[in-house]
DNA sequence: TTTGGTATCGATACCGGTATCGATACCAAA
DNA sequence: TTTGGTATCGATACCGGTATCGATACCAAA
C-alpha cells in the first residue's frame, strides 16, 4: 500500500477480479466497459495507490503523451512565456510538454529534435521556420505532427503559428515616419542567429525606402541582447550620430538600456528621440518614459501551437496557418 | 535509410551480423564487446540510421535517462536561470531535464512530481523546502535522488542546495542600518505562497530587531510580483509615509519598479531613500539609479543540483547540502 | 594433458503496458 | 426457434529494448 510504485496494473486487475485488458480499459475510460468493472478497478487502483507507468504505456501503443518543444533559449522571458502558454494548453489534455534549449545554435538544434523524435512525443513544436535542410528533412519525415512557431516569413515543414516579422519591422518604420522622425538609426544583438530580428531590419530598411527615406546609421554587434548593451550601444551611437530623432533596436531589451542611458543624460524621450523595441514586455509600462514597441502574443502564440497538436491527436482537422499581427504600441 | 524512426535494433544487428544483445553493448560502450564488434554495429547502425528507443530502453533498464525539474513559475527569469544551470550541467550526460511548474500551487505541485515520478526518471529536483507532508512523503518513499533547491531554512528530504533566506533578510537589514538607514518600510507580493521570501522578511525583522530597530511600515499585497505593482505600491507607501528612508522589497522586480517611481518624481536614490530587492537580476547594473540587491547564485544552484543527480548515478556519494551565500550589492 | 581464468557472445525471460481479435452472454427481431 | 446485433470481456501477442545467466573459445599455468 505504501510500496511507492511497485504496484502494477496487474496487481489492480487481481484486486479488481478483472483481467489487465479490462483493468486498462477501465482507467482509460474506454466506452467498451461495464460500470461494475470501472467503478471496481477505480477502488482497487486507488486502494493499492496505482500509478501507472507511461514508459510501457507509450511503448506499447506506439505513441507518448509528450509534446516536445524547442527553443533557442530560455533565460529570454519571450520563450519563457510561449512555454508558458502551452503548458496552460495542453494542461487538462493528459499531455506533457518536455523543453529542449538550443541556444541558437543549429547543430544543437539538430540533435535536441533527434532527441525528442526517440521519445515518440504527440507532437513537436519548434522555434522559427529557417532550420537547415538537415533539420528541415528530420521534420518532414517524421510523422509526428510539427508545429513551427514565431515566424511566418518562409516555407513551413508541416503547421505554423507567428507573426511576420517583415512585416511588423515595415509597421515600425512607418510609425516612426509618420511621427515625423526622419534621422533613424538601428541598433542590434546577435542578428547572426536571431533571423527573426534579421527580417524585422530588413522590413524596417524596406518601410524606409518605400518613403523614400534611409537608415542613417546602423549598429550590429555579435551575441545575446541585454539592457547593459542598449545602455553602452545607445551611448557610443548617440556620441558618434547625436542628431538621431529616433533609434529602432531588435528587441525591448536593447531599447530599455537605451532608455536607461537617456534617462541618465537627460535626454528627453520621446520629444528629442524615439526609441522603439519589439516584443511589448510587460514592464514597458512601468518604465519613467515611453517606449515604442510592437506587442507580440505570446502566450497566444503558444496557446495556437499546442491546440494544434491536440487537435491532430483528436482527429480534428487543425488550422494549419495561424496568423497574429503585433500591436504597435508609440504612447 | 530514409524510413523515418521503423529501424529497431533487431535490424541494426541482422546487418551487424551479431545478436541484438551485441549490438545492445556495443552502441551503450560496454566493456563485454569485441573491438570488431563494436565497429560492425556502429557502420550498421549509422548506414541505418538507427534511433534508439528511449521508452523500451528504460522500461526494460528500469531507468530513464530523465531528471525531472519542477518550479513554480517559468517566467520568473530566476527559475528559467535555475533550469538554463541544470540544462548545463546535465548537457553531455546523456540525460534530459524535463521541467513541471507548479504556479505555486502545492496541489499541482502533488500531481506534477507524482506525474514525473511515474516516468522512473534518474532524478528529481524541486524548488523549496516547504513542502506539504502529503508531498513529503512521496519523495521521501521514492528511490530516485531528490535534490530541493532555493533553500536552506528547513528540514530536506534528501539532498539540499541553495540559500539561506533568513540570513539573507537578515543580512540586508544590517547592511542598511550600518548604511545609517533608520526609517525602513517594507513591500512584498505574494508571501502567502512564496516561503522564501516570507523566510527573508522574517529574518529582516530579526536583523533590525537584534539592533534595537523596528520596521516603520509593511505593505502585503497578494498575487505574482511585477514592476508595475513595485512602482505603484512606492507611490503609496513614500505617500502615506514620506519620511521612510529605506525600502526593503521582497525581490528586484519590485524594487526596480520602486526605482521607476522615484525616478518620475525625481526623488534621489539612494541620497534620500535607499532601495533594496532580492536576487542581483542582470539589468540592475544598467539602471539609472543604484538598487541594493543580494545576488543570488541561480546558474550555480542549477548546477549542483544536477551534479548531484550524476554523482549518485555513477555512483559517487554526492555531497547533500550544498550551501550558497547571496553577495550584498550595494553600490 | 588437465585445469581454470578471461574475453566474447547469445538465448531467454522480462519490463508493464495496449492492440487486436475472438468468445460469450444476452436480448430483440424474424 | 433461429438469427444477428450489441455489450462486455479476456487470451494472446507484441512494443523494443536490457538483465541475467550460461556457453564457447582460447590460452596460460599446473
Amino acid at each position: 500500500m505504501t510500496q511507492g510504485s511497485k504496484i502494477t496494473l496487474a496487481d489492480v486487475a487481481a484486486a479488481a477480479g478483472v483481467s489487465k485488458m479490462t483493468a486498462s480499459r477501465a482507467l482509460r475510460g474506454s466506452i467498451d466497459v461495464s460500470r461494475a468493472s470501472i467503478t471496481a478497478v477505480r477502488l482497487a487502483a486507488d486502494k493499492l495507490g496505482y500509478v501507472g507507468n507511461p514508459l510501457a504505456g507509450s511503448l506499447s501503443s506506439q505513441r507518448s503523451n509528450l509534446v516536445g518543444v524547442v527553443i533557442p533559449s530560455l533565460t529570454n522571458i519571450v520563450f519563457a512565456e510561449v512555454l508558458s502558454g502551452i503548458a496552460e494548453a495542453l494542461a487538462d489534455s493528459g499531455k506533457q510538454p518536455v523543453f529542449g534549449v538550443t541556444d541558437y545554435n543549429t547543430d544543437t538544434e539538430y540533435t535536441v529534435i533527434r532527441n525528442m523524435l526517440s521519445w515518440r512525443p504527440a507532437g513537436l513544436i519548434v522555434t522559427g521556420l529557417d532550420q537547415p535542410e538537415k533539420t528541415r528533412n528530420l521534420l518532414r519525415e517524421t510523422n509526428v505532427p510539427v508545429v513551427q512557431i514565431m515566424d511566418l516569413d518562409g516555407e513551413p515543414v508541416d503547421a505554423c503559428v507567428g507573426i511576420s516579422h517583415g512585416a511588423a519591422g515595415r509597421a515600425m518604420a512607418e510609425h516612426l515616419l509618420a511621427e515625423g522622425r526622419s534621422r533613424i538609426g538601428y541598433i542590434g544583438c546577435g542578428l547572426d542567429r536571431d533571423t527573426r530580428a534579421k527580417k524585422r531590419l530588413l522590413g524596417f530598411k524596406k518601410g524606409l525606402e518605400a518613403a523614400g527615406s534611409l537608415l542613417a546609421h546602423k549598429v550590429l554587434v555579435p551575441g545575446p541582447s541585454t539592457m547593459e548593451k542598449g545602455r553602452k550601444l545607445t551611448a557610443d551611437l548617440l556620441k558618434s550620430t547625436p542628431s538621431l530623432d529616433a533609434i529602432y533596436y531588435s528587441n525591448d531589451d536593447l531599447a530599455t538600456g537605451g532608455l536607461f542611458h537617456c534617462l541618465a543624460e537627460s535626454v528627453p524621450v520621446p520629444q528629442q528621440i524615439r526609441l522603439a523595441g519589439f516584443n511589448g514586455l510587460d514592464f514597458i509600462d512601468s518604465l519613467p518614459a515611453a517606449l515604442a514597441t510592437a506587442k507580440t502574443p505570446r502566450q497566444q502564440i503558444g496557446v495556437a501551437a499546442a491546440r494544434i497538436i491536440l487537435d491532430v491527436e483528436r482527429g480534428y482537422d487543425p488550422q494549419r496557418y495561424v496568423t497574429f499581427v503585433p500591436e504597435i504600441i508609440m504612447s
